[in-house]
DNA sequence: TTGGCTAAGTCTACTTTGTCCACA
DNA sequence: GTGTGGACTTTGTAGACTTAGCCA
């Protein structure tokens, strides 16, 4: 096919062969270069068009060949018609050699080529096999395809980059965002406490007698949240897509609880009620899924691209997230139609049928877990040390396989559940881990950790499970916070391996801690004040011991008995509050370190570009030019080849000025840690010392040093009064530091004229820089001083202050009565003029003087009364003239006649009036 | 898909210590 | 005659940093 345009081309290939003969000799170079490019370029478009049609255009080659005869016939009109002198088979040539002129310059539009215009587009010849049998003998004997090289070089994409403005607003949305997740968890954390949705979920069950036993919530935990082996919690709600309609938290959660059905925040929410209803130490995890940092930074959407085509619902909703071969996986979510459609039959394919193989095994496991490997298991341990997955024991821990043939048949099956597991991931079609439950579980000596429960999928203590599954979801592990009594702490290092990664995606620290610092002690008081299992057992059992006692005072006694009237109450409620209040501090600073145990034994990154700003490790290359390892060592690691050293031994190194602004000076015989040599632009020339010239390029050499090089500063002393100054006069004064002892900085304005006044030694505080008039200029604030002048310099200055504020009083009141007479001055001559030019040809003239005068007298009310005076009156009222009998020519001389004689105060006046209308008023002497 | 490398664009820190003239 | 204060004009550069593209 053809384009219009280049049907409207005016030149053959043979015309163009014959240019490119005829320059040739001009440039052989190029023609080589062309040459190359050409037979690259049209390999390239061959193997496409080879591709093109032998996959799509089958069947329409078949059409097109059948019309062979008749498209042949007109195209031999069109050439006609055209008039040009195509030659047999080089119209598919020439079509080709354009199309590759399109490859050549812009590759990536192959791709897009079914989405060209049709306007571009005009009916023509259809490649046949035979034309391109044709087409690549013509090749064959030095056809060639011409096209501008300035298209076809290889060319990088424009680079657009953000501004710093996009990116201070990326940042803002960034932040709000961040805050209304943090608020919206809030919010669904105080819904978690409702005592009518945890009591209709207690309602549920019934075993809450037998709570109080450590192994008896690690098998809770285990068998599925509280809703028994055969009805688990994740079973018995159905976790739907996020619902757009605008619900509140209770309602979300009411209406979920009532339907069995919601969204994977609402059903995480609930498990939270659940366990909090349990009196169990719970926190409402959430990822605050924001928004990017970076200006058109990816968007976290909650659908994958594959979802796209069976539907948004179908990977919306929360379903299995682990990557392991699972029995909850077997047993999964009750989900809707579609989910078990689109996931079942299509993520697990065959293993689908694994899986409800599996799933009666799953089952059978499930039950005999549940009843023997943890009382075995956790007899001894209170805290399950190895992550504790319902899915995984059921495989592998099952103590009835016993024979050859079990054990191949049990690794087989696990073989075929863990591909079906890494394909689900793999093709990203699991639901987004976002909201889970961290359950607090007491250990031996208040050693107690952190359970990450997640009710959606029926997994506890996967912890580790959740960023590899965030990842397949392209949601970003930035920030994941446990909410918990209306505050909320940042627990993402839990959950993620790499921090260096997760650090440089999230806004900076000091913001984010400082919005969390509130939060962090409403969160520490809260799970503080719950009670842990050891702790509510012994409790528990001191209830029981109690209630005897309790009787004989009176108090009814339930679990959250707190009368306070008794003396027994009250010492226990003080007991329990210093008890919670260590408790809190105690587990939430063990739960501090925890974390940053975690951050500080980060596994050293593969890669070396992320040693650039590794927080703990560094690795030589990266150093900036003013940073050195000192001390150079220990080695960590390697990399590449590179060695890794802690980023504690990173020193930032400064010249003696910049040190000096620190307060403090370089030893004396210091060598400097590094020498950087840069060209001198500048036309002020340094000292012939420090200058080198080195390759005809006049340099100049910066010595710097370390911290450990130099020493605090020892600045001469002020003696006898005098302030000792540097070579300019006066006294940098960066910091305090930088001040002589015994001397002090007063900034104050226009106390130097003080001190010179009083004759006392001082020098100008030079305090900075400022750029003024495209250079550079110090910046002076204040006087230094020696001390003892202090005093005395500073009541003077408040005296010198009193007195020049009175003067200026005194000024201003001047400037205003002299401007005031000014303005009263000028409006009496302005009035006088307007009633004596008023009228006629100078009343418009009169007004807008008395339209300005208006704008003016706001503040001048005497000047209004002036004008309104009852003279003015008169004179705008009487003496507006008579419309004159004819309208006279113009520039006609005024012929006066006396009008009228009037008196005033200030005399007889007198009116003389023109026949056009202008009069002139005059006082008699 | 990942990592190494590079190009290119953006941002940031560094630099640094006047002169003239009107007016009080 | 002298001191004071305002106007003048509005940098330039190197290097760090970031990001996208290319390639292995």
């Amino acid at each position: 096919m053809r384009t219009r345009s280049q049907s409207k081309r005016p030149q053959s290939v043979g015309e163009q062969e014959d240019m490119k003969s005829r320059h040739a000799p001009e440039s052989i170079d190029d023609n080589e270069t062309l040459s190359n490019i050409s037979r690259d370029a049209v390999g390239k478009l061959l193997k496409r068009v080879n591709k093109g049609f032998n996959k799509e255009n089958v069947g329409y080659l078949r059409q097109c060949e059948s019309a062979a005869t008749m498209e042949r016939g007109s195209r031999d009109i069109d050439k006609r018609s055209t008039g040009t002198a195509i030659e047999k088979g080089t119209a598919e040539p020439e079509c080709y050699g354009r199309e590759a002129m399109q490859y050549a310059s812009n590759p990536e539009k192959d791709e897009d080529d079914k989405d060209y215009d049709d306007s571009e587009w005009e009916d023509g010849s259809i490649p046949t096999l035979s034309s391109m049998k044709d087409f690549q003998e013509d090749l064959a004997s030095g056809i060639s395809v011409e096209f501008d090289v300035s298209h076809c070089l290889p060319k990088r994409k424009p680079v657009r980059r953000a501004t710093a403005e996009e990116k201070e607003v990326a940042e803002f949305v960034h932040k709000a965002h961040l805050l209304c997740l943090l608020g919206r968890g809030r919010l669904m954390d105080c819904a978690c406490n409702d005592p009518l949705i945890q009591d209709s979920e207690m309602s549920n069950i019934n075993f809450i007698n037998i709570l109080y036993s450590k192994r008896m919530f690690i098998m809770v935990l285990l068998i599925g949240m509280c809703y028994g082996s055969e009805k688990t919690f994740h079973n018995n709600f159905h976790v739907r897509s996020q619902s757009v309609a605008e619900k509140s938290c209770h309602s979300a959660l009411a209406s979920t609880l009532e339907t069995r059905e919601g969204t994977p925040e609402a059903v995480a929410a609930l498990s939270v009620a659940l366990f909090r209803a349990l009196n169990l130490t719970t926190r409402f995890v959430s990822i605050l899924d924001v928004v990017s940092l970076k200006p058109d930074g990816e968007l976290s959407e909650p659908i994958v691209e594959v979802g796209s085509k069976r539907g948004r619902d179908i990977f919306s909703s929360s379903t299995l997230m682990v990557a392991g071969p699972s029995c909850s996986f077997a047993s999964s979510v009750k989900s809707p139609p579609e989910v078990e459609h689109g996931i079942s039959q299509t993520a697990a394919g065959g293993a689908g049928r694994q899986a409800d193989k599996s799933k009666k095994n799953g089952l059978q496991c499930q039950d005999s877990l549940t009843i023997d490997e943890p009382k075995e298991k956790m007899s001894d341990v209170a805290v399950p040390e190895p992550p504790i997955d319902i899915s995984e024991p059921c495989l592998v821990k099952s103590d009835g396989l016993k024979r050859k043939g079990d054990l191949e048949f049990q690794m087989q099956l696990e073989m075929a559940l863990s591909a079906t597991a890494i394909g689900t991931i793999g093709s990203k079609k699991v639901g987004a881990p976002l909201y889970w439950v961290e359950v607090f579980c007491c250990g031996e000596n208040l050693t107690g950790k952190w359970v990450h429960v997640d009710a959606i999928n029926g997994i506890v203590d996967g912890e580790h499970k959740v960023e590899a599954a965030a990842v397949a979801c392209k949601k970003s592990l930035r920030y994941v916070v446990a909410f918990a009594g209306q505050g909320a702490k940042d627990v993402t290092r839990r959950y993620c391996t790499k921090w260096y990664k997760v650090a440089a995606k999230r806004v900076n620290s000091s913001w984010w801690d400082a919005v969390l610092a509130p939060l962090r002690e409403l969160e520490s008081g809260a799970t503080g004040g719950g009670v842990n299992l050891e702790y509510e057992a012994s409790a528990h059992e001191k209830n029981e011991e109690s209630q005897v006692a309790n009787s004989n005072h009176g108090c009814s006694l339930d679990k959250n008995h707190s009368c306070g009237a008794c003396k027994e109450c009250s010492e226990k409620q003080v007991e329990g509050s210093s008890m919670r209040k260590s408790l809190a501090s105690t587990r939430s600073s063990l739960e501090d370190m925890e974390l940053e145990t975690r951050a500080l034994t980060e596994p050293l990154p593969t890669n070396q570009q992320a040693y650039r700003n590794h927080q703990l490790y560094v690795i030589e290359r990266w150093l900036n030019k003013n940073q050195v390892l000192y001390p150079k060592g220990p080695v960590l690691g390697f990399c590449s080849g590179h060695a890794v050293y802690p980023r504690t031994c990173v020193q930032t190194l400064r010249t003696k000025e910049r040190w000096l602004r620190e307060g403090l000076q370089v030893k004396a015989g210091e060598v400097p840690a590094k020498v950087l040599k840069r060209s001198l632009k500048r036309g002020k020339e340094e000292a012939p010392d420090d200058d080198i010239y080195a390759d005809g390029l006049h340099q100049e050499i910066t010595a710097l040093y370390g911290r450990w090089q130099t020493e605090p500063l020892h600045l001469p002393r002020a003696v006898n009064g005098i302030v000792p100054k540097n070579e300019r006069g006066r006294v940098d004064v960066w910091s305090e530091k930088c001040l002589p002892p015994g001397t002090v900085h007063l900034r104050l304005p226009r106390v130097a004229a003080v001190a010179r006044r009083l004759d006392i030694d001082y020098a100008s505080a030079m305090v900075g820089f400022e750029f003024r008039n495209g250079r550079s200029a110090p910046l002076f604030e204040g006087i230094v001083v020696c001390t003892e002048f202090k005093d005395a310099i500073l009541q003077a200055y408040l005296e010198e202050e009193e007195r020049r504020e009175a003067e200026e009083k005194r000024r201003n009141e001047v400037q205003a009565l002299s401007r005031w007479y000014q303005l009263l001055s000028s409006i009496i001559t302005r009035q006088r003029l307007n009633s004596c030019y008023g009228a006629g040809a100078l009343s418009q003239p009169s007004t807008e003087i008395r339209k300005s005068d208006d704008k003016c007298s706001t503040s001048a009310n005497r000047a209004q009364e002036i004008v309104a005076s009852p003279r003015c009156q008169q004179d705008d009222t009487s003496e507006k003239p008579d419309v004159p009998p004819s309208m006279p020519e113009e520039n006609h001389e005024h012929e006066f006649v006396m009008d009228k004689e009037a008196s005033g105060e200030e005399g007889p006046t007198q009116v003389k009036r023109c026949r056009c209308g202008f009069s002139v008023q005059f006082e008699t002497l």
